[in-house]
DNA sequence: GAATTGTCGACCAGTTTATTCGAATGCATT
DNA sequence: AATGCATTCGAATAAACTGGTCGACAATTC
């Protein structure tokens, strides 16, 4: 097709769709090809692994939260639960990629709900790879893929971004200088500024 | 625990979540033993395979279905359009087993203007099975779990039922007795009485 | 304390999987 | 038509995974 950049895009488009679906593990070579009616080896034409889809795929959507979680920033004329709605209203479209999407949704609980929830359940370790499953999409990627260096590294910074405060919700706090901190702490490494 | 049988329905829901979300073929053993929290090998103690567990699956939740469906019929007043409605409702709570739920709900078709979106496309053989597909759910089932006796036993029943007008959207008819058959139609053989 | 009921880890044979590679196909330029 | 380049694909493979078995152990019941 015309443009190999172009052809990497509806690889991406595709194959999100079913990694959102099934995760990383579960989604096979041969499903991506033939959602895209190639063969199977042609893809290796434009991607080198199944991982550099993936990660294609989470950069391209996380690169779409983070512009939406911008303008949302930008937009906010005063208070919090206008915000907060709004927020997350725009993090449904992140969470296509998450498993846990059901698991919030099933129990009526939103966002800040749900994490506060799991918070008091888990040490912070736990919760770190937690929030990185929640905004990263796919469980699976923490489990199956933690061996790529690129992984790994996002896990790391995860981990050291904990001392941000994420939980603001019934605290009175300058909230456009905290969610930047925040979109900072869950992007640095991920997504090319 | 307390009763045998009443694992078993502990199996049920619990896979039955997997399954729906996975298909059969894409859930794995030891995901469902994971869930129960069970060794893997203490699940043969109570189903004999896989596929076992899957029909097992089947037959609850097109149990449920039907029984909503006959309530449905039964309070219904007069006009096909409520009546339609309602059984749409209750259709989801059978559809969460399919993998069409997206494709359905997506593209914003009711059940019926699906279906005949589809019909248009694919021969009488093809709709059949693809009938069985939305309706008992799990593309999967057809595809892979296609050599057991049970399964082909009940494409087969589809197939005949054929005959019996599944589409009665634009057309003046008894809608109760079409119903009815419909019912007998979708669930011969694979619910027992 | 023996018999039954339930659980599990280790193991196996068959299948699936990601990835490679060389050959085939198009397709433009000379 | 011959050359070179860009794409596509089928076949092959080594590694990982899978459903299912089996015998040993634990718990419960008699």
């Amino acid at each position: 097709m015309i443009n190999k950049e172009e052809f990497r895009k509806k690889v991406i488009l595709s194959a999100g769709q079913i990694f959102s679906h099934y995760g990383f593990k579960k989604t096979s070579m041969e499903e991506i090809a033939k959602a895209l009616k190639m063969g199977k080896s042609s893809i290796y034409y434009y991607f080198e692994s199944k991982e550099d889809i993936f990660e294609a795929v989470v950069l391209y959507e996380a690169n779409i939260l983070r512009n939406d979680l911008t303008t949302a920033i930008k937009s906010v004329e005063s208070p919090i639960d206008k915000m907060k709605k709004y927020v997350f209203v725009r993090m449904k479209s992140f969470e296509k990629l998450s498993n846990y999407y059901n698991a919030i949704f099933d129990k009526n609980l939103d966002h800040f709900d749900f994490i506060e929830t799991i918070r008091e359940k888990y040490d912070r370790e736990e919760l770190a790879i937690l929030r990185l499953i929640i905004y990263h999409g796919e469980r699976k990627k923490v489990f199956n893929v933690v061996n790529s260096e690129y992984t790994a590294m996002a896990i790391q910074t995860t981990l050291k971004g904990l001392e941000v405060p994420l939980f603001w919700k019934k605290k009175e706090v300058n909230i456009e200088n905290r969610l930047n901190a925040i979109l900072d702490v869950l992007f640095y490494g991920i997504v090319k500024k």
